[in-house]
DNA sequence: CAATAATAGTTTGGTACCGAACGAGTTGGA
DNA sequence: TCCAACTCGTTCGGTACCAAACTATTATTG
């Protein structure tokens, strides 16, 4: 990645973030919200991208495997919709991605007794040991992405974005 | 979404950050790394998620499809591999997406004379009356997006997301 | 207590997306 | 000049992902 100082109190920009405000800084735009937003998509991409590739590929898991089993270690089992909720997936992304992981023996799929609409995912065994084996991995890989931020700039990033996450939520 | 307040001076925290606190906080994990980087996902999925029903739909343009436009818009007629960069996308993505683009009158595709494995894409007119009409629509969103952030605010997490992509693109 | 409405998960059809393999085109020695 | 190494974009096989239609179950109400 390369950057380029600008004149001012601007500071370092992505040679992407200076070449719109070149091309587009006559018009009437909210370069400010332009800049944060699309940086969201870009960290987010590179950062699944890198994790994919030099974390989880290895244990042959996706990111979305990852993220449900992630999900279950940390509550629990849990109900289909909650799951698919936690792991911002449609229910039915939802339903290939598990018998994905059920064929590879790391969670299991049963019907709850009072109500046989409703379906309980759990870890099995094997999902507890690959979860708790590869998420400490994957921490040291977050520590290494969010390198050369302070304590307090790390936790100021998750605020500012939960308050994004704030607006796309309240806009179902 | 719901949050709850913590006692001390940690703020408030997503259902999902206090949770995962509760049950793994007292295992040697970099938490405020997670949190950072996991906001960033959820970020990303929830405003795309957004973008693509409330904004892109009505014009038949997908996320990834508008993001091709917005970089022929801003850039001008550029080369496939330079266009993939721009948009983060695998080169094999970037084929198929163009092809969809294409079918719709919206960009062109044209080798180079002087070196025919090379080619270069550029909007069409009505490529251009799109991105035209739909971006600021879209601006307009990004503004939504970050409601309830000041200026400052703004140019912080745009200036924070910058150092974790830069993490993310010098691990190539 | 039926008939209807609501709800949960799955199936379906289609795009997006990746990595690897491929083929056409270019280039740089020998 | 010729051929091996390289560099494009495309193709291919496979997963992820969404929205909408569908199926089976439970809740409601007249």
């Amino acid at each position: 990645m390369t950057t380029e100082k600008i004149s001012g109190e601007s500071g370092w920009l992505l040679d992407a973030e200076r070449d719109v405000q070149a091309r587009l800084g006559e018009r009437p735009l909210d370069f400010a919200s332009l800049d944060a937003i699309s940086n969201i998509y870009r960290a987010a991409g590179s950062v699944r991208r890198i994790a994919e590739r030099e974390v989880l590929a290895e244990h042959g898991l996706s990111f979305g495997g990852f993220t449900i089993l992630w999900v279950l270690w940390v509550w629990e089992k849990m109900e289909t919709a909650r799951l698919a909720e936690e792991c911002s997936l449609a229910k039915g992304t939802l339903t290939g991605m598990l018998t994905t992981l059920e064929k590879q023996g790391l969670v299991t799929r049963s019907r709850v007794p009072t109500d046989k609409r409703r379906v309980v995912v759990d870890l099995t065994d094997e999902g507890t040991a690959m979860i708790d084996k590869v998420y400490p991995e994957f921490n040291k890989f977050e520590s290494e992405m969010t390198a050369g931020l302070k304590l307090e700039e790390k936790q100021e990033l998750a605020r500012l974005l939960r308050i994004v996450i704030g607006n796309a939520t309240t806009t179902p």
